[in-house]
DNA sequence: AATAGTGTTATATAATTATATAACACTATT
DNA sequence: AATAGTGTTATATAATTATATAACACTATT
């Protein structure tokens, strides 16, 4: 789901946009094809510049998420598979974790220094 | 785990060197009193600026996780208890999703997708 | 008293991130 | 042909992030 980007985490905004376009690719929610939202209602829809928008799709189409077709649109380029499996591993997890009432970024830290450092 | 820092992430040196001192709070690594490197060892544990250190420490002691002497060091604060099950549960997924061969930076995206947007 | 090892403060510079604004180019519809 | 709706390119400005460097202040040991 494409939301307002969070001006206090310290991630760069374009990071936070690159970040969700993925996760929408990833999660199956934006498929081969599909066509982005315009640059201006992604403005309105993150809260940021057009330019910020620019820069994150300009990554995205660099690392060939996406690609743009001037006059007409942002679309899709490609679908990246993910095991069903693993969505439904993490998806337990954290259903488990906010059971436990822990904060997102509490879970992400651990989740961070468990993963990098066993 | 102290470790050098992406630089390649996109997130900001300091956030990461927040996070990573946060992260050895909570897992208990480093308990009340325990004191830190020294600055300047600091400086190259994570391979940054003396600056970029200290910018990352300040916002450590705005947060109330430690504080300084000077002239001696700078030491954790406060214990933050999180409990042993939580930390559990997040080890057997991560042993799960590295099972399954998946990479941290498409896990993190997942996670925080499924976190915000169940 | 001297010194080595800490943290502290300050200045300058460059790269990155984000905003504001405007004009332009292409596409599809009217 | 005109126009509304797309993406594209460009310029200026400010705040943030990161580096380099130097001098200073406090603490504990010698």
């Amino acid at each position: 789901m494409l939301r307002k980007v969070d001006k206090h985490s310290g991630i760069p905004a374009y990071i936070q946009i690159v970040n969700m376009i993925k996760s929408e690719v990833l999660l199956g929610n934006l498929q081969k094809g599909a066509q982005l939202p315009t640059i201006r209602d992604l403005q309105n829809i993150f809260d940021v510049n057009i330019n910020t928008v620019l820069k994150a799709l300009e990554k995205l189409k660099a690392e060939g998420y996406i690609e743009a077709e001037q006059g007409v649109g942002y679309f899709i380029k490609r679908d990246v598979y993910i095991d069903q499996k693993i969505i439904e591993t993490i998806r337990e997890c954290v259903s488990k974790l906010k059971d436990d009432r822990i904060d997102f970024h509490t879970a992400m830290l651990i989740f961070e220094e468990v993963w990098k450092n066993g």
